[in-house]
DNA sequence: CCAAAAGTGTTGGCATTACACCCATGC
DNA sequence: GCATGGGTGTAATGCCAACACTTTTGG
């Protein structure tokens, strides 16, 4: 800030948001993406988003464009700040600043192409991931650092709940974080963890009747936010790269 | 950033980059503040930080700010970013958005004050949490969303290590925990947990004799970047702000 | 000069808890 | 077939005590 009577050789920028909205759709981790309708990158999948508006908070833009590009109500999922993306040259228009939101909720229907929001769809996040589908701007190393750090997240607080419509069944919850963590659990000792976590689970008292099995209890999210003891992935395989964790 | 047709009502910001760095230094978790040379909020300590430059990543104007303002050389510091604020109202001067980044470090002696660099002094974090010193802008709560990442990475990753100078005991290493902390660790149990993590720490085989007591062996950073098992501060005591951790 | 005390690092021993794996039962 | 619940052996942890190495104190 004291530079301001020195060279004045300070940057102005244009500030975006944008979002990187995951949900579990099929056992499987999906995020949301549109296809871009004008340059650059025309026609190619990206993640929602837009610049933040004169006099406008960040995280008000943020559930703004939310509202706007994908018609989710963001009152419902989890919003968070990811991180902030600025290399010089990652926008062809100039000077571009990016302030990624990491989003985690349930699977909602998607407001149908031909309203005011331009085809948003569901993409398996295993697609992208593989090489299959490319991203426009930086927003493929968006989502992978998106990605870690929900992981992560998973892990020390109770955000998975936010992936699960109330109420839900333990089954439910387990499959979010089979989803997300990409391995198998163990039906009994994540029960065992999840339901002795202080305060992550308040038991409704009531069941639901599925295809088949036994019913399962039905269950809404607690007040704890941070989860004690934390719920480690028994496997540490594939180690991490480490400076996407952030901690963040 | 489809918006660009449309109100272009989309802000144009100055961009900064500001530092919250971390030391311990006599046991007790410290804070680099430097003192205002200018309005707004002359006189008053803050974060050192500046200006970024047209065309210059963000990255690098953090390590240049650090270099410039403080005399420290980035390459022996933890550096990451925390997270950007961005109200509108934050800076007087209008649209300014900054980029908070957290650097962890051991105690370093600063350049003296009369050269290039202004005061810049290491501050007890305790004095400003408890209400003795007011820092300019926003620079508070970033301060406390950094100690909290800070405390909550002790906990999952090997940062601690980027407070000693190498080679380092096993009981600076403790103290640092206990400095960031703000509790007391046993001995024992510290030493079996933080030998016994995978990559943590690499014993040189040499020892140091200090003033007082039996030598120590000497230790230094290992390859790895996450903690597994974790370091669970024992006490999940009062309950850390949710919004803050980011695990970040 | 030696002996005792004090301070710090290091090692070890339980008792308790958490956990992974497996099996039994209810619907 | 799936949810639920219990049981058992292994590993991790918290607490506590003993030991090792050094300097300081004081006769």
């Amino acid at each position: 800030m004291i530079e301001q009577l020195r060279g004045r050789d300070h940057a102005q920028a244009a500030v975006t948001v944008d979002l990187l909205i995951y949900t579990v759709r099929d056992d499987e981790l999906h995020v949301l993406l549109i296809e871009r309708g004008h340059a650059p990158f025309e026609g190619r999948p990206a993640l929602p988003g837009g610049y933040v508006r004169t006099g406008e908070h960040l995280d008000t833009a943020a559930l703004r464009e939310l509202q706007e590009e994908t018609g989710i109500d963001g009152s419902r999922l989890h919003l968070e700040q990811l991180r902030t993306y600025g290399d010089p040259d990652r926008d062809p228009r100039g000077r571009v600043i990016t302030v990624a939101y990491l989003a985690l909720g349930p699977d909602m229907p998607l407001a149908e192409a031909g309203t005011d929001a331009r085809t948003a769809a569901w993409v398996p996040v295993r697609k992208i991931l593989d090489g299959h589908i490319d991203l426009a701007f930086d927003h493929g190393v968006i989502l992978r650092e998106g990605l870690e750090r929900a992981r992560f997240q998973l892990e020390y607080t109770t955000v998975a709940a936010a992936f699960c419509t109330e109420p839900f069944t333990l089954a439910e919850l387990r499959r979010v974080y089979e989803a997300v963590w990409g391995l198998q659990l163990d039906a009994s000792n994540f029960r065992r963890k999840v339901t002795g976590a202080h305060g992550f689970l308040l038991p409704t008292g009531e069941h639901r009747t599925q295809e088949i099995g036994r019913p399962a209890a039905l269950y809404r999210r607690g007040p704890a936010q941070l989860l004690s003891p934390p719920l480690l992935r028994s496997s540490d395989a594939g180690d991490p790269q480490p400076s996407l964790l952030a901690l963040h």
